[in-house]
DNA sequence: TAAATAAGTTAGTTTTAACTAACTTTTGCA
DNA sequence: TGCAAAAGTTAGTTAAAACTAACTTATTTA
């Protein structure tokens, strides 16, 4: 395995994923998300932006004007909602640990696009059970110290 | 009564009720409105719009951001929806009549600012009750012709 | 592990929206 | 009915967003 340089950030690419996930979180919180905001919020450049924005277009899961504003299709919406929906549920899993959020913020973020919907399901289930244990999750929270 | 120039369109002035019902269109079918969107749906130029929008959003009905776009506040979506609600009723009403849509669009285009609450509610349960007597409405239809 | 592919960057340009200023037209009311 | 206030217009300017091109950095996979 090739040793990465430690002074360069990893800085690992956005995927699909990414560009919905802060789409939707643009479009909740400020009510319409542009090229510039997108960009901002990815910490990426807007060249960079412009080109997903045109591919995620013609994928059919926005519809784009430029120089207008954005829109998800169903499909995008959909999607995004998804994305979203287990964005939250593994924040509300580590939660239980009583992790920093700044922790978790970044664990969810590096994980999240890695899960498969069984182990998702079975983190959302396992997630249900152990809150009705409170016994346990303080055990639990006690051993990660 | 100063006679009119007939060669010059009467124009009347938008309302600020205007501008919102638009601006609720507007973001209900193309996810957005722009100062120029808003613009064109009026029919009148950007610089009167840019002015409206000002004053809309010192009034704190929306929110803008120059460049980047609009949204609606709590109270400047409540407001619209009534707006567009009273629209509705009108259009309604004069359905039953069987008057055509370019008529009845025009008619309600003109008197919708001017009617009070009061009369509102007298020709919304009007309504209702002409739609129970199918035979009372055909005699009215026929009347109209 | 080295191509091939995908994503990102910078720099410079283009396009468009939006603004301002000066002036005209409407409208409503004293 | 005429004047003040409000709304609209045009023309020209400014500023921001977004684009493109050329190139670099990551990532994936044969």
């Amino acid at each position: 395995m090739p040793v990465k340089n430690p002074s360069l950030k990893s800085a690992a690419s956005s995927t699909v994923e990414d560009y919905l996930e802060r789409i939707l979180e643009l479009i909740n919180s400020k009510g319409y998300a542009r090229v510039v905001d997108i960009a901002s919020a990815l910490k990426i450049s807007q060249a960079s932006v412009t080109n997903m924005i045109q591919r995620l277009d013609t994928e059919g899961l926005l519809n784009y004007e430029k120089y207008r504003g954005l829109v998800l299709t169903t499909a995008g919406e959909k999607l995004a909602r998804s994305i979203a929906h287990r964005h939250q549920l593994l924040t509300d899993f580590l939660k239980l640990f009583g992790i920093d959020d700044d922790v978790i913020y970044h664990d969810v973020e590096g994980m999240e696009h890695h899960i498969s919907p069984p182990t998702l399901r079975a983190i959302e289930a396992l997630t249900a059970q152990l809150r009705r244990r409170p016994a346990l999750l303080a055990k639990l929270k006690l051993a990660g110290t």
